[in-house]
Parts: structure tokens; sequence; C-alpha cells
DNA sequence: CCGTTTCGAAACCATCGGTTCCGGTTTCTA
DNA sequence: TAGAAACCGGAACCGATGGTTTCGAAACGG
């Protein structure tokens, strides 16, 4: 309950999203090599057998048929271990999930911002379309029962994509390339929320959602004047 | 897993959902005072109590913070009774939720269907701004780990109101109100997609989000023309 | 009175998240 | 070389929970 919620690290914007083989480069560097306690090391051979479990599971089970016996069995690792880095099952699921991710460094900024709205949309529903949504839709819906990783979620994906989003939004209507009075906020909602209500209804998101949603966004509802 | 999952019935339209005291009319009548069956009748002071513990506890502690337990002793009741009419602690939470909804069957349908349109996504939107909100984000997200949930709250709300939009902005686009080459149904995402997203990541609904959504969807993003 | 169906209480079972204990191992330091 | 310190796996363990079963008692009709 009280417990502490620690995700090793990770320190990157992410904008596009997808579970990935590659694990990213994202290991603490604790000041390196300080006086290295005594004892014996941390297996870390233990440790990427879990995150890498939990990847796996991810993408094989539905997330309410992950236990913290199939983690440790699945890693070849004791149940024991695994609670002695992690705090809870799911401080693992969304290590391991976030350790998953495709970095996509955003669209490299073009000149217009308008250019780069549009990849940028298209790349995170593309991420979405298939069955990488629907694990961020398990994770995202588990969030109603965990606070920390609902907290965890909105800080390290949700909201930066939102603020990136916002950022070229900003910059799109300085070129006088949208609406001078947009409600940012609002249009953020409005581009991804599609997007969610499609992810928890359980119904498709098709990979040209995200291109048809900012088109009709653009254009209005109102017939041509 | 394979059990079946029966909502005692409920056959009507609902709009605007909001849990409120009053028990709709929705009981059933198998074919009035067909040859009753010997032995003791079943109790329906004991089956009233369960539906109502379920609303109020709905509406008191978070949805994973109540166990079949609790709901038995709520209704003064036992677990096995419960067991016996109702198949899963889902079912009759989800029952117990349609039973409170606040069935407003849609504004009555003014000649002009943008009336209609900008009322009933003002009620939808007004419906989910506090509480009640919440309660339908937690039974959506639970939604992901139970299947039968989540169909019966798609089939039970979200496409009768999906629905009932499509229909509104299809009068809207015959009487000339709106563009003649909307795509509708991802119209209806615009319109209802925010919602999700507050209700899904835990931000606040403001009372006129519906509003203003519909307001920037009509008028579209770019400048004017 | 009997058969049938319900009810409540309690015991019961399996699963699961999480902890604890123990014996054994790997490292550092003295 | 001897601790001390930290790790590991295995297995027992705990408490909560969803769901079932058993049993005796009530409520009805015939």
């Amino acid at each position: 309950m009280g417990k502490p919620f620690l995700i090793r690290n990770l320190r990157f914007r992410i904008i596009c999203h997808s579970l990935n083989p590659e694990p990213t480069q994202a290991a603490i560097t604790v000041t390196p090599e300080q006086t290295r306690s005594p004892g014996r090391p941390r297996c870390e051979n233990a440790h990427q057998a879990l995150l890498n479990a939990a990847q796996d599971l991810l993408r094989e089970v539905p997330l309410s048929g992950i236990t913290s016996a199939s983690l440790a069995k699945r890693a070849g690792v004791s149940k024991a271990t695994l609670y002695r880095w992690w705090p809870s099952k799911e401080a693992i699921l969304l290590e391991g999930y976030f350790e998953g991710l495709k970095v996509t460094c955003g669209a490299p900024e073009t000149e217009d911002a308008m250019v780069d709205l549009r990849e940028h949309i298209r790349q995170a529903y593309h991420a979405m379309a298939g069955p990488d949504g629907v694990i961020f839709a398990s994770l995202i819906a588990d969030g109603h029962a965990h606070p920390e990783m609902r907290k965890a979620l909105n800080d390290e994906l949700n909201s930066p994509r939102c603020e990136d989003v916002e950022h070229l939004l900003k910059r799109a209507v300085a070129a006088g390339q949208l609406r001078s009075d947009l409600d940012v906020p609002l249009v953020v909602d409005q581009i991804f929320g599609p997007l969610f209500s499609r992810l928890m209804t359980g119904q498709p998101v098709e990979e040209d959602l995200g291109e048809r949603v900012f088109e009709m966004l653009l254009q209005g509802l109102l017939p041509t004047r």
C-alpha cells in the first residue's frame, strides 16, 4: 500500500512506443565504481532475466494472467529475488514495459510545425495499433487499482507526449498555420482522445486512425464556408 | 472463466448515466405468476439488498476495494446467497451499477438536430463529471480483465450512446448543418474520445468539457478562411 | 407430513501477492 | 585465511480473496 514505487530510472523523452526486442541503454550508473560495498554483488543475470520475463509475458499473456510466480519461474529466479529488487509485481512489469519501448525521439523537427505534428501523431497512433496497444491499455487500466502505476505511466509516457504535441501546436499557431485562439491542452485531448476510447473499449486501432483524426480535426465539422 | 455472465435483464436506451438513489423499473416479469415452482420462494429482500449494497459500495469505496465478503456483509446476506444468484462479483456490481443509472431518454428530439446533438453531448459529459465518472472508469478498466464485463458495458452503454450520436449526426448532415462528407463513426470517437482520455488517465472532467470539445470540433483547427 | 427450494453460517479450497527463514555462495577487508 | 557483508534459491509460510460446499433451519405447496 504505502510502499515506494521505484522504477530504476529512465529519463528520456518517449514519443513513439512499442515493445521491441533490443533493450535500451537505461542502466543505472551509481557514481561509476564508487566504493564498492562488500558482499556478493548482485547477479545482473537475474535482474535482466526478470525484466526480459516481464516483457515476454506482457506480450504472451494478458496482464491479468501474469503472476509473481510465473514471472519468477519464467526468469528462472526465485520469487524472493524478485521482491528484493522490486516492491511489487506492477513495478517490475512497468519497468519491463518501459525498457522495451522503442525510443524514437520524435520527428527531428523540420521547419514546418504542421509536418512535425502530423508525423508525431502518425507515429503515436501507429505504435498503438496491434498488440502493443493492448498492453498499454492493460497497464493504463491497471493504473486504476494502483495509483503509483498510473502516476508512472502518466509521468513517463502520457505527459511527455502531450507536452511535445503542445509544443508543436504552439509552433504551428505562431506560424499562422492554426487558429490563434486555440485551447491547446484541449486540442491535445482531441488528438489522442480517440486512441483512448478505442483502446479502452476494446475496439481496434486502425493504422491510419491518427491521420484521419487529425485531418478531421483540422477541417472541422461545419460545411465549407 | 467460462462461466456465463448474466445480467438479470435491462432493455432500455441509456444516454445520460449517473448513479441515483431511486431504483429503475427493470424487474423481471417471468410471465406474470406462472406456475409458481414449489419450495421456499426467493427472498426479494436479499436480492434488492445486494443490489443496493453494490451501488452503495461503488460510491463509497474504490472498485478494487470491494470484495465479495464486503458486499454480502453490507447487504446483511450470506456469500452463498450472492453466488446463488450471480455468477461473479463483477456481475452483481455491474447489475447494481446499471440499476442505479439515471435513465434520461435523450433530449426529446427537437427539430434542430444540432440542438439535440449539443444537448446530448452536454448531458453525457455532465454525467461523467464527478465521482460517477470515476466509477464508470473503474468498470471500464476492470473490463480489461473480464471480457464479459467489457461486453456488457459496451452493449448496454457505449454502443447505444454512440448509435444515438450517429443518428443525430446523420440528421444534421442531411439538414446541411454539417459537412456532407463526414466519417460519422470517427466523429463519434472524436466527440467522446476526450472523455475517455480524461477518465482513464485520472484527469478531471470539467463540467463544460463536452461543450468545449464539440465547439472546437465544429470550428476546426485551421485559421478562419 | 413430505418434497422442494431457499437461506445463513461456517468451514472449506485454491490462488495469489508478498514475506520470512535457511543453507549455501560470492565478494571485500583485515 | 577468517570473518563480515551481501547475495541467491527453495520452500515454507501468511493473509486476503473469489468461489464452493455442507448442513441445519425456514418457507412454501400438495
